[in-house]
RNA sequence: GGCCCCAUCGUUUAGUGGUUAGGACACAGCCCUUUCAAGGCUGCAGUACGGGUUCGAGUCCCGUUGGGGUCACCA
């Protein structure tokens, strides 16, 4: 029952919609009320995809909104991308973002093993047990002959790579002469050829194929290792996943993955299909075509909380119009009901501006500490390293912003006099030499340094000039940063870098404008 | 090419037959102000197209167009 309740409060009204309510709601209640349990299984090559770790997270919401279990496979039987510390990668990231699985190839279960290059032993026995269900079938045609099939099918116009199911009616004797002659084969899966297969998906709704388009595919190579859906499927239900959560390319095989469920006479999982995460509208996002991993845009200074936070949205929206969550909030919010249909464009621009909120919701310690590092990279000076950072948070987007803006501190940039050309504040570069002229003797006489001090100076020339206070603050600013976007006013800049070399640029500027002018 | 899937502002999304089609980011403007920001307010901007069904369609149906995915002894 509360399998079945919870159904509906994910659902409700999507049911309808979709006109697969009856199925689903079928579907959930023969889950015989089971504990939900979905896994991620990535492969280790050495780098999260953004994508990716937005598919980890949207499994991980769904077991642990419903209390559920998060399993972690490893699927390390693709040959040719086996990278050294890869796995860790992916330990690495979840932690980091507190994704922690129940089950997995380090803290063990009752499933395991958890990493499937040490489960191949297993998938020949259940491949045998289809033969002998009569759904599936030894398959002894060569490579050289598949080929030159391909050839024809392809010389006709035809579909090429449909398998002709030359072997699929072989008789028990000439099997077991072939066998016993030790010649190589494949273990097929017997599809049916007529009627049409369909499944429910939560996503996408009732997904149809006629069996005419479904090939006997090979479950068993002839090395004796299962192809991938084949252990997918018989992994998937030998650790008891209850809700597969994955990219959409696999869609249209899920028909394939349903015969396969059907054929063993398993409950097959509730499907949750994500659409993907693309670059711009024709191209997927992927590492392969120099697009950032999630490493990159860590490593390019944006804080976890707000990449996962971005990812989250990036195909799946709540119903309020709140956006910011933390991990907690977003288990508690989750349904999976409410993923998108269609692909989401990265925008490296909004994830922008998620990283700018969290930086400016830290709080001015906080921020100090992972700026500090960035500051330092350039900046080699004793100076008032809270008040710059209290004056950056507001002011960086990402945290690799952060060199570039405080350059100026180690070195005076070259700059040209128009800087103190300003409309706003109705002056020019006779108006900062003015203001310059009264100021600098004003801070010359200041003992006690800090900003509050550096106004209570400033006032009274901005108070004898009768201007506004931006008319003389303003070209102080450019005068001690040689730049018109800083870290803070006038007055803050002067007291980040010290009184030292803040009347040393001052004479320099002082000196410049009157040679100049 | 066959098959599957998708289609609301530039981007991300809300929308479950009756809404002035809402939010966020971006952009523009204004306010505040000790530069630049941040913050507050306002504005700009969308139902791909064509047919139906209906008193009424962003919502349902069909088609067109556009896009994505998939068709291996890869995973």
């Amino acid at each position: 029952m509360r399998v079945f309740l919870f159904a509906l409060q994910w659902d409700d009204n999507v049911y309808r919609k979709r006109r697969a309510w009856r199925l689903i709601s079928r579907r959930v209640w023969s889950m015989k009320m089971s504990k939900v349990r979905t896994r991620f299984a990535p492969s280790p090559t050495g780098y999260m995809h953004v994508g990716n770790l937005r598919t980890a997270l949207y499994a991980y919401l769904t077991a642990k909104h419903e209390n559920g279990t998060f399993i972690l496979r490893i699927e390390d039987t693709d040959q040719g991308r086996i990278v050294d510390g890869a796995v860790d990668v992916i330990y690495q990231t979840l932690k980091e973002n507190g994704m922690i699985w129940d089950e997995g190839p380090d803290v063990g279960g009752d499933y395991g093993p958890y990493v499937q290059s040490e489960r191949m032993g297993i998938f020949k026995d259940y491949a045998l047990q289809l033969v002998e269900k009569g759904e599936a079938y030894y398959c002894f045609c060569t490579t050289e002959r598949l080929e030159k099939l391909h050839e024809e099918q392809r010389a006709a116009g035809a579909a090429v790579g449909n398998y002709d199911r030359h072997c699929r009616n072989l008789d028990k004797e000439e099997i077991q002469r072939r066998l016993d002659a030790g010649e190589p084969y494949v273990i097929r899966q017997k599809m049916p050829t007529e009627g049409t297969t369909k499944f429910v998906d939560l996503i996408y709704g009732e997904v149809e194929v006629k069996n005419s388009e479904l090939e006997d595919q090979i479950l068993i190579k002839s090395d004796g290792m299962p192809t991938y859906n084949f252990a997918n499927v018989v992994d998937d239900h030998l650790m008891g996943i209850t809700h597969v959560v994955r990219g959409n390319e696999y869609l249209s095989s899920s028909p394939k993955y349903n015969l396969l469920y059907k054929a063993f006479g398993w409950e097959p999982p509730v499907y949750i299909h994500c659409p993907p995460v693309m670059k711009d509208a024709h191209t997927k996002l992927s590492k392969r075509n120099g697009d950032a991993s999630y490493q990159d845009l860590v490593a390019k200074g944006y804080l976890k909380e707000a990449i996962l936070n971005y990812l989250l949205l990036l195909g799946w929206s709540p119903k309020g119009d709140e956006e910011y969550f933390t991990l907690d909030e977003m288990i508690k919010l989750w349904n999976p009901a409410w993923i998108n249909k269609s692909p989401a464009i990265f925008d490296i621009v909004k994830l922008r501006a998620f990283n700018a909120t969290y930086i400016n919701r830290m709080s001015n310690e906080e921020f100090t500490k992972i700026a500090r590092p960035y500051v330092e990279s350039v900046v080699k000076r004793p100076i008032d390293m809270d008040l710059l950072c209290a004056n950056l948070k507001p002011r960086c987007e990402i945290l690799s912003d952060i060199p570039e803006r405080v350059a100026f501190i180690q070195e005076m940039p070259e700059y040209s006099l128009e800087l103190y050309r300003n409309k706003k504040f109705k002056t020019d570069e006779r108006g900062a030499l003015t203001a310059l002229e009264k100021l600098a003797p004003a801070l010359d006489a200041l003992q006690e340094w800090n900003r509050d001090a550096i106004y209570g100076a400033c006032a009274p020339v901005i108070a004898e000039l009768g201007v506004k206070a931006g008319w003389a603050l303003y070209p102080l600013g450019i005068a001690l940063s040689g730049m018109t976007a800083t870290p803070g006013g006038g007055t803050d800049v002067a007291a980040i870098i010290g009184k030292e070399l803040t009347m040393e640029r001052l004479n320099d500027a002082l000196a410049r404008l009157r040679a100049e002018l």
